[in-house]
RNA sequence: GGGCCGGUAGAUCAGUGGGAGAUCGCCCGCCUUGCACGCGGGAGGUCGCGGGUUCAAAUCCCGCCCGGUCCA
């Protein structure tokens, strides 16, 4: 996608005199006063200009560029918003706000709510992951966590607030202004900016190799390879606050400029590499040579950087390698820490299992330099410094710690355990003659232990093992997963209903008017199959978790019972019935099943107060990861590292009917979107995405406060008792907490009470003391088990010796023993049959044991097995004869008998199963 | 949410339908000034839970619980 020249021909340029030239290398256009400038100046076309120098007006730190910027906006004419969290938990398409303008989609840049200011400025804290395994080789022109300034302006058809031309000059002016960068050093690089479903031309600022900021005009929305304009156009700019500041300070890399006030500090935790200040100074300004796309590889940036600085590949490695490592987990750490302490919990679920991933790489890159213990204090040392200027990180620093603390020790289990595994595999194979680690090994590590390559690699080493790793590794381990998406039918069903009822207007909320009110009249709009649609209605759809309303609908000539209640699209809502449908038109009157949506609403305001008890109980990272409310239970899960203990759940339930009981009322309030997250947090957002201007909440004051569509009793007294009927762990870091509320919960009470009665009356002992007398009875249990075994084990001797004289029989030089024994017990039978042949004589012993259907046991010593004996083909061939089964090996056969046998009968099938045996 | 792997002695694990094992740890004894090592002996198990198939299940099948891991 490219602009025409008109797209970025302003009368700005024209009054500056800047003229319009290609970029030798790079063939992009831009713009400089300099009409012999012949490169964009933009990395890679041109190294870094500004390294070792002192080109601004003066040093300045992150903090500092931040309050320039905000300060230079605000005077003229923007409003200064406080920053968002990294986790956009107001949006469902992305979990890490990564740019500014994320904080105001879709809702601002759609139309669907108006920004909190306009124009506005803002300095954003961004995480972007994509670019992680090139943190540290750029020198820092890339991070995972960076502040992107945002000037903002949103211009509706009726509104203009500023565009290309202003925007421009804004730039323009704080450059020259705040940095006195002279303006033959302002070069303005024509590009094009697309994301999200939007595009628009843009200009890419640079000066002295840097670009600084990215000014977005956002236009269009683009629908396959088409532009469809906007009607709102965003003023999108984004000003690198850590480039300024590292700008500012020309240090050889942009973490000395950013963490430089924390290095004495971080000399205590690790030993950061002394490298030669010529050297970095002579390496520094080549970085520009990496690009981070997936197209170049780590050795392949490495020798260019060599070959553009003239310094040898070997010193690179040796000298400056370790030195972007201690960069890397700066910057790594920095971002755990913000997004820890915004809630959320390492798991293997959403925007937990990339806080995962990301404290796993910290890790593993700390081992690489012998500090992997460091992790918690380098976590420690980044929410105290940046603390200063985002409060909630203090706040957070004991929960972030504990948390992250879990998770290492985690991991280091993970890898224990996998190393172990790998070692016992590794040298089975070796026995086995197999000298190269299979590809297909390390791919199973990974997916199934989460064992990477480089821990299978030194055991391999360690065995004197080949282990090559494949480049396509980890297309491999996705190549395992393949598999057919399955369609959603419930999708096509809704789309045939949302085609059905398109022309119905939508339908009147009447539940949120009158939620107490159950019977009320209405006009049937339009039934299709089994639907019925009305003007209004007082049934409640299903939706944010509460199942929906049931009840009747009464007209005329009959009734029909409501089952289910959708609400379609276009905000209509249909009552799924079973019976006679309505006519259309006709005025019905229906009727709510009241003691069932009085039992879900009980069951939704005490998702609410469970919900503000959990944070309290448990910590702010506690947050809503889904819910559920019916008329019998309500389920809540919560995001919590561990598993909660008894006592936790005893807390929770306390807190809960603590709220209960201290009669608070439930405000339902409709409120400006801005004016409700200015007041409550982001801590609205509980139940997810919610794509309205103005929202509904629902308040316990002075205890929970979310956003929220669903119907509430009056007065958490209304709730009655909270029980925790249960928890489950339903992903990891996810404790789903089961429980009843008010009359529903007796039910479970009643049944937990009556068991543990049957219990007790089973154990013969009262139920306080049911628990004890249970665990007297299991060791008694235990020791008459040992009791037994010991008695049995010496009347087998007994019963051997009995035996011992007297065998039934000597076939063709075998001696038989045979015996009915009435013990249901296989050991003491063994142990006779021990006893007996443990002689030189061949010898064979037959006994069936057990009252009822009698089992069969043959055991034949190795002399008899030389003369033919095979005991598992005697016991199949014995049991047959006694319309059983059996089988075995030739020392030991076993089997049952399908009926009673005497001695005697036993004796006589047994020598003419084993004298057939031995004819053959 | 989906896939895969696992749950056996206090710990780590072996055991592919036929008598529950190894190593470490623990206890006792020998050796030793003492400790460690070494040697000898011993204790320790509802094979996660429930159901099914089978003459017979740690082992095969189904469900549940618990843990791990990968992907979106």
């Amino acid at each position: 996608m490219r602009f025409g020249p008109e797209a970025y021909e302003l009368e700005f340029f024209k009054e500056r005199g800047y003229v319009r030239k290609k970029c030798k290398i790079c063939g992009e256009y831009f713009w400089t006063l300099d009409p012999e400038r012949d490169v964009c100046g933009e990395s890679p076309c041109e190294p870094y200009q500004f390294v070792g120098k002192s080109l601004a007006k003066k040093r300045m730190t992150v903090r500092e560029v931040r309050e320039a910027f905000l300060r230079f906006f605000e005077k003229r004419g923007h409003k200064i918003i406080p920053p968002y969290p990294v986790v956009a938990r107001w949006r469902s398409d992305m979990f890490l706000t990564d740019a500014s303008i994320v904080d105001f989609q879709p809702f601002v840049t759609s139309g669907i709510a108006p920004p909190p200011a306009n124009p506005l400025v803002i300095s954003q804290p961004c995480i972007r992951l994509v670019d992680i395994d090139k943190v540290g080789l750029t020198f820092g022109r890339h991070l995972t966590i960076f502040e992107m300034g945002g000037a903002h302006a949103f211009n509706y058809p009726d509104k203009e607030v500023y565009w290309k031309e202003d925007t421009v000059r804004y730039y323009h002016e704080f450059v020259r202004e705040v940095f006195g960068i002279p303006e033959e050093q302002i070069i303005y690089k024509e590009s094009v900016w697309s994301g999200g479903g939007n595009a628009g031309p843009c200009f890419e600022t640079i000066s002295y190799g840097l670009e600084l900021a990215t000014l977005v005009f956002m236009q269009y929305k683009t629908v396959g390879d088409k532009l469809i304009e906007l009607p709102i156009r965003t003023v999108d700019t984004g000003y690198g606050i850590e480039r300024f500041a590292w700008f500012t300070q020309g240090t050889p890399s942009s973490f000395d400029a950013i963490y430089g006030e924390l290095y004495p500090k971080l000399r205590e935790i690790i030993e950061i590499p002394d490298v030669d200040r010529d050297l970095l100074l002579r390496y520094a300004p080549h970085t520009a040579l990496v690009v981070p796309k997936a197209g170049m590889t780590v050795a392949e940036a490495r020798r260019r950087v060599s070959e553009a600085s003239g310094i040898p590949l070997d010193v690179i490695l040796r000298e400056i390698a370790p030195l972007e490592k201690v960069y890397a987990a700066l910057d790594f750490t920095k971002s755990i820490s913000f997004i820890i302490s915004e809630g959320v919990v390492p798991s293997n679920v959403r925007v937990g299992y990339l806080a995962r991933l990301l404290i796993r790489k910290t890790y593993r890159l700390l081992k690489e330099i012998g500090y992997e213990d460091k992790l918690l204090d380098l976590i420690d040392l980044q929410l105290d410094y940046w603390g200063q200027d985002f409060p909630h990180l203090r706040e957070m620093r004991e929960e972030v710690l504990d948390i992250v603390g879990t998770e290492v020790k985690k991991f280091e289990e993970t890898l224990a355990k996998g190393s172990g595994y790998v070692e016992r595999e590794l040298s089975a194979m070796k026995k086995s003659g197999v000298s190269e680690v299979p590809v297909e090994f390390m791919v199973k590590a990974y997916d199934e232990r989460g064992i990477t390559p480089d821990v299978v690699k030194p055991v391999a080493d360690k065995l004197g093992m080949k282990a090559d790793v494949p480049e396509n590794f980890f297309e491999l381990v996705a190549s395992r997963h393949l598999r057919i998406e399955e369609g959603e039918e419930t999708d096509e069903k809704t789309k045939i209903l949302e085609e059905a009822f398109k022309d119905v207007p939508a339908t009147r909320k009447a539940y949120y008017e009158e939620p107490f009110t159950s019977r009320f009249k209405a006009k049937v709009l339009k039934t299709y199959e089994n639907y019925v649609a009305l003007d209004k209605t007082y049934f409640y759809p299903e939706g944010g978790g509460a199942v929906a309303d049931q009840g009747v609908i009464r007209y005329s000539s009959g009734s029909c019972r409501v089952v289910d209640v959708q609400i379609l699209a276009g905000g209509v809502i249909i009552h799924q019935v079973e019976g006679p449908l309505p006519a259309v038109g006709e005025v019905i009157e229906g009727e709510v099943d009241m003691d069932r949506r009085l039992a879900i609403m009980k069951h939704h305001t005490a998702t609410h107060i469970l919900l503000g008890a959990a944070r309290r109980v448990l910590g702010k990272h506690a947050w809503q990861a889904g819910a559920r409310k019916e008329p019998t239970f309500g389920r809540l899960d919560i995001s919590h590292h561990r598993r909660l203990t008894a006592e936790e759940i005893a807390k929770l339930e306390e807190a809960a009917n603590r709220v209960v009981a201290a009669r608070k009322p439930v405000k339902i309030t409709l409120m400006d979107r801005n004016e409700a997250e200015a007041r409550y947090g982001f801590q609205l957002y509980q139940g997810g995405e919610v794509p309205v201007a103005t929202l509904r909440v629902v308040e316990i004051p002075g205890w929970d406060a979310e956003a929220c569509a669903g119907l509430h009793v009056e007065n958490t007294e209304d709730v009655g008792l909270i029980k925790i009927i249960k928890t489950e762990r339903i992903q990891d870091g996810v404790e789903r907490l089961i429980f009843a509320a008010g009359p529903a919960a007796l039910p479970y009470i009643q049944h937990d009470w009556s068991l543990l009665r049957k219990i007790a009356n089973t154990l013969g002992a009262p139920v306080e003391l049911a628990d004890k007398k249970l665990e007297e009875t299991l060791n008694e249990l235990k020791k008459l088990r040992r009791s037994v075994r010991r008695l049995l084990s010496s009347a087998a001797k007994l019963r051997a010796q009995e035996l011992r004289g007297k065998p039934a029989a000597t076939v063709k030089g075998v001696k038989i023993y045979v015996t009915r024994e009435l013990e249901d017990d296989r050991d003491y039978v063994l142990q006779i049959s021990d006893q007996l042949l443990n002689q030189k004589d061949p010898t064979c012993f037959i006994a069936a044991y057990g009252e009822e259907k009698p089992a069969l046991v043959i055991v034949a010593n190795k002399e008899a097995i030389n003369r033919g004996v095979h005991a598992g083909r005697l016991a199949s061939s014995v049991a047959r004869r006694l319309d059983g089964r059996g089988g075995g090996k030739d020392r030991l056969g076993q089997g049952g008998l399908g009926r009673q046998v005497s001695e005697e009968e036993l004796r006589e099938k047994s020598l003419e199963a084993l004298r057939e045996l031995l004819a053959r």
